[in-house]
DNA sequence: CTGACTTAGTGTGTGATTAACACTTAGCAG
DNA sequence: CTGCTAAGTGTTAATCACACACTAAGTCAG
């Protein structure tokens, strides 16, 4: 008999930590839990991987399903194992990433989830399970991913001004840029194309800009 | 009843890619599997996470059953869920990275492994299961990681020459370095510390370095 | 209509870092 | 003691990162 057999499998669940810039802060997406446990608490969407289903999809599906949010381009980053992480039963939990706009934001919760609701990062809840030690780790890697640019694409508008993609990048790497110095970065990266329009807000209208390919 | 009893759990196992220099190379550990399927291909170390066991834990335990190789620093880089992935039933599998000094080796095959054998990562062989993909993938996260130098350290001995340093570094980016500007970075990063000892060879003798803490 | 305000947008000089280059030194082997 | 081989070391030129101040263009209030 195969080893494979010998031992109880453990559940297998993703869990999603989405973020987005509201009134230029970094937000994370969390649900509130309608069933036990940790009922009423907060929590990062996510749930059980289903049969033929990859990871990657689990983590789409469960995070349309939980928060009416549908995001593209979900990055895994590490996965969770303390056996007593879940108290119904053992549960491992691969965490993913994503970045997404605002303006493509309807949030709509579940039966699972009682409510879906935005949080700015410097003011979050207490959180179910060890979802603190999952956002944790996941804003760690979405600061040193920042620092390439082309990731907080998926945080702005298909066109943006530079003064926003500068805000996106403060935003999330927590660091002030200088505004030339990181225009400058910005041309040589040469991640940007600008467009013949403009942005009209209350003064100069700013040039729109669109990520290369 | 609850949402997490209704579908089947996968099995959970992790698998390692060890890699270690040899004759200036970089080399991967692989077993020949000594079970179906499979069986008498070559893989990656790795088997199935036991109930209250951390996966870091799972995957150091692992490598020493079927390798005899111990090693105290795993780092989890990804994982795999492609439904198909084992033939027997579904299988996610965590992978990790292991980096190792040479002489720390003495490879002991187990019961699950016909033979344990260093591969040469230009001349590896047809590879068991989807872990030609799992290596790649671990290949490129240690060609990243690397240029950071401290990483390095584990592939060679307590102390060593900034020569061996290079050689390591040489050997894991697949790029050269201009020896004094190797040198030179290094004393900039302050990650090593001279000792009052030479290495003796065949030709001039070369200062001994350590890690600094 | 106009003037004040606010954000958009641009260039330069300086210091720091990186990259490219060749020769001297010390031990070993014959 | 001579020749070989790897160890070890400084300088220069180019590039990049950073700090800095002003002009431009539109909105809005009067």
């Amino acid at each position: 008999m195969p080893f494979i057999y010998e031992y109880p499998h453990p559940a297998v669940a993703t869990d999603i930590a989405v973020f987005t810039l509201r009134r230029g802060a970094l937000n994370v997406l969390l649900i509130e839990r309608g069933a036990a446990p940790y009922l009423g608490a907060w929590a990062l969407p996510g749930g059980f991987l289903q049969p033929d289903e990859e990871l990657d999809q689990c983590a789409r599906r469960e995070l349309l399903e939980e928060t009416g949010v549908d995001a593209d381009l979900l990055m895994q980053f590490a996965t969770f194992s303390a056996p007593d992480r879940d108290p119904r039963e053992r549960v491992i939990s691969v965490a993913y990433l994503a970045l997404l706009a605002s303006d493509e934001l309807r949030l709509e919760a579940s039966t699972d989830a009682a409510q879906a609701r935005w949080f700015p990062i410097g003011d979050l809840p207490e959180l179910a399970f060890d979802h603190d030690t999952i956002l944790r780790r996941a804003f760690e890697v979405l600061g040193s991913r920042a620092r390439q640019i082309s990731p907080l694409f998926a945080l702005l508008p298909a066109r943006f001004t530079l003064s926003q993609l500068q805000g996106a990048y403060e935003a999330v790497t927590g660091e002030d840029a200088e505004k030339r110095n990181f225009r400058k970065t910005v041309a040589t990266l040469g991640c940007v194309r600008e467009t013949d329009d403009f942005a009209h807000g209350a003064h100069r209208p700013a040039r729109l800009y669109e990520p290369v390919v």
